[in-house]
DNA sequence: TATTGTTATACTCTATAACTATA
DNA sequence: TATAGTTATAGAGTATAACAATA
């Protein structure tokens, strides 16, 4: 007995849709789910005065964690086009964040690395990803958020062989 | 007693880096978990022949069971910004799944509603999602599924209300 | 005055293709 | 020939601001 998902007088409140199958599938839990902790990793840094996305986050931890990183090697453990990293890294550049070195080794790689200001400022962030990370796993017990890190392992490793 | 993330000698193999406190991260898991799951999705509509995206799939979906939706509402279900929402639109009324029609009671807004070609299309791409989510929750039992699906709701509600 | 839909504009993420330098 | 990085270009998703029509 499902309630009438648009009442025949006026218009559905938002929140009140009805949203069918989409509940059932861990497809569109995944999205929702991602969305909302985007909202609040954005508005944790917004509050702090910093500017960041998930996305640089994730970056700069691989750089300061894989010096003399090329990249090619950055582009495919982020899993995007070599291209697509160019202006991400001239951003975080221009911040003064990272740097590219010349490589001793090879004329045509860059060895990435962070700047020491670069270093400070994920030490900062990293702050911030932590108080973010708790507020999100709030509803969650301990070995629930364990269990839920560990599923998404498994769906990132049954999707990821094509 | 991690191996060294880059060999001195030469570069870092692809998966061989190391993510440090991202593994650990519920926000780094969601995103690769995503991440997969929507190439997935891609490439199990793209092998069919079918070209869509998640978000069309869901909104689709939304129109199906909320006919006479307006724009707002739809939007706001969709947690997006009302002009985001046109061009949207736009692509799939020029592909024929999709109607506004005008609203009896109120003259600002568009009663949306699916084609009858957009009401066969669905029933297409819904059998293409089932199969979808059969293959990313292949390596978990249903109980698994189960339960992911209910933490990624409980992660939800908790990030949503900041 | 407030709401709905649209347009104009801009920014980011994403990719493909072609170019340069180097291996 | 093959690889690394860059540039040019294009498409999709996102937003804000301003506008017209309607309430």
């Amino acid at each position: 007995m499902a309630s009438p998902p648009v009442p025949p007088n006026g218009k559905p409140r938002a929140g009140n849709l009805d949203r069918g199958m989409l509940t059932a599938l861990l497809g569109y839990g995944l999205r929702r789910a991602q969305s909302a902790v985007f909202a609040d990793f954005a508005s944790t840094f917004a509050k702090a005065g910093e500017a960041l996305t998930p996305g640089e986050f994730g970056l700069l931890v691989l750089v300061e964690r894989n010096k003399g990183l090329s990249q090619m090697a950055l582009a495919r453990a982020l899993a995007i086009d070599r291209s697509t990293l160019v202006p991400i890294l001239n951003r975080l550049q221009a911040r003064g964040l990272l740097m590219r070195h010349a490589s001793p080794t090879d004329g045509r790689t860059h060895a990435l690395a962070l700047t020491p200001e670069g270093e400070k400022a994920l030490a900062r962030f990293t702050r911030l990803v932590k108080a973010h990370e708790k507020r999100i796993a709030a509803g969650l017990s301990a070995a629930e958020t364990r269990m839920l890190i560990e599923l998404l392992d498994k769906v990132r490793a049954g999707a990821g062989s094509l």
